[in-house]
DNA sequence: TAATTGTATCAATGAATGTTGATAGATTAA
DNA sequence: TTAATCTATCAACATTCATTGATACAATTA
């Protein structure tokens, strides 16, 4: 049987569908995914997001970490208040990421 | 602070950002978008897909069964075959679920 | 009938990871 | 300086869940 392109898996790189599931799995934790969707709106402290979310500060610190990890957000220092470090969404990498993901999921092989 | 529509979690029925969260954690199992995708090429019986993905037959029933517990494939009897369950995409409801994601990615809110 | 094929279910296991508490570092305020 | 605030890191714990082996059930074939 012809092997299926969804079902290539001996590559070392890195192919779609794996960086498609990886994106996936970031997202699959329903804090990560509401940090990500707070972020959208505008920029944020660490304090502003948990706050919001209702979890822990170093909760908070972990799933950013991940996503930023990730490359699907960044964070910088703010410029009045030095203690805080503001996060921003990346827009332009996950709306790269859910392209990719639509290629599996919608858009004809 | 205003609350923002991305981290609402009171109410008892399941809001948009729970359900793409449930869709969200289906597919980041790299098997069961393997298998999402291999069935939107064509409708398959499981021997197809375990064999195809390199996998145990067990282990394919599982992930079936997920993957249509939740909604995003069907499954029917052979006709010819009697022994064979034939699984199908269910490309409307992944449509619906992939959209509901874009709205949290993507679209403006 | 008995044997084979195709599929689903069950219990057990092991690995991955979300969560918590404690704590350290950096910055600002008193 | 001292205290308070903001964030990150670490170890430990708890839970989820993918995987495996065994087995049961249904349909087909000999």
């Amino acid at each position: 049987m012809k092997k299926s392109p969804c079902c290539q898996n001996g590559s070392k790189e890195k192919n779609d569908l794996e960086k498609a599931t990886e994106f996936l799995k970031i997202l699959s934790e329903p804090n990560r995914l509401k940090v990500l969707c707070f972020l959208r709106e505008k920029d944020r402290c660490v304090c502003d997001i948990w706050k919001a979310l209702g979890i822990q500060q170093n909760l908070a610190s972990h799933h950013l970490k991940v996503l930023k990890d990730f490359g699907l957000i960044d964070s910088r220092q703010d410029k009045d208040e030095g203690r805080k470090i503001i996060y921003s969404s990346d827009k332009a990498a996950i709306k790269k990421y859910a392209t990719l993901l639509n290629n599996f999921l919608i858009t004809n092989l």
